[in-house]
DNA sequence: TCGCCGATGTTCT
DNA sequence: GAACATCGGCGAT
């Protein structure tokens, strides 16, 4: 009888209860994958309950519920009237958090993450949190999911032998100054470059 | 290569 | 009625 398989590295609810910006720079470099379908995580960027600019400073909505249950949770919402978003939920001491996931180097699934996207370059399928979603086929449908289960699959890299950088989030207008923004150096398959 | 701008719909004031 | 954790196309450099 075929039996689920068990990953030693499967990245569990200890990793996401701990705080934002130490869960989003650790994230960097992990391998993602929805339904098979992903690669390694190269930019992500932390949400906290205390920053104007997350989702849960204004208290619990009906859309943002998730981000107050428990940590290793996926939450999707919908914004700009066509983008799905991605977010781990993180959790410390009580405090709603997430992690926006940005960019992915594609390694799995690629001839169908190219068909979804209508796209056939490498550095273009997951470069944006909603090329991301769209290349992954992650909708509003996966909201609420266990990141250990439902499809999703998040392991730890093989080694940490890399850099990270950090730098100012994008697209917000709320607390811009803060360095909340993690991407993997060097790497071709971000949003956008970070500033030298 | 850069920056502006429209698309499109849900949420919250 | 405004804002929005975006994207792709267009025109100007």
């Amino acid at each position: 009888m075929p039996v689920k398989a068990v990953h030693a590295k499967e990245l569990d609810k200890d990793f996401y209860s701990r705080d934002a910006c130490t869960v989003a720079a650790e994230l960097i470099g992990c391998h993602f994958t929805f339904n098979g379908v992903g690669g390694i995580v190269v930019e992500t960027e932390a949400y906290r309950q205390d920053d104007p600019a997350c989702h849960a400073y204004r208290g619990m909505t009906p859309r943002n519920e998730v981000l107050f249950g428990p940590p290793g949770y996926s939450y999707v919402y919908f914004t700009y009237g066509i983008h799905n978003l991605v977010n781990f939920v993180a959790e410390e001491d009580g405090v709603a958090a997430a992690v926006l996931i940005r960019a992915v180097e594609p390694t799995d699934g690629v001839e169908l993450m190219e068909e979804r996207r209508q796209c056939d370059r490498l550095y273009n399928l997951c470069s944006g949190p909603g090329k991301l979603t769209q290349a992954l086929a992650i909708t509003l449908d996966q909201n609420g999911l266990s990141l250990e289960d439902d499809g999703f699959q998040v392991r730890a890299p093989d080694s940490r032998d890399f850099e990270i950088v950090e730098s100012r989030r994008i697209g917000i207008t709320q607390a811009t100054d803060y360095l909340w923004r993690y991407s993997l150096a060097g790497s071709r398959f971000v949003s956008k470059p970070w500033p030298s």
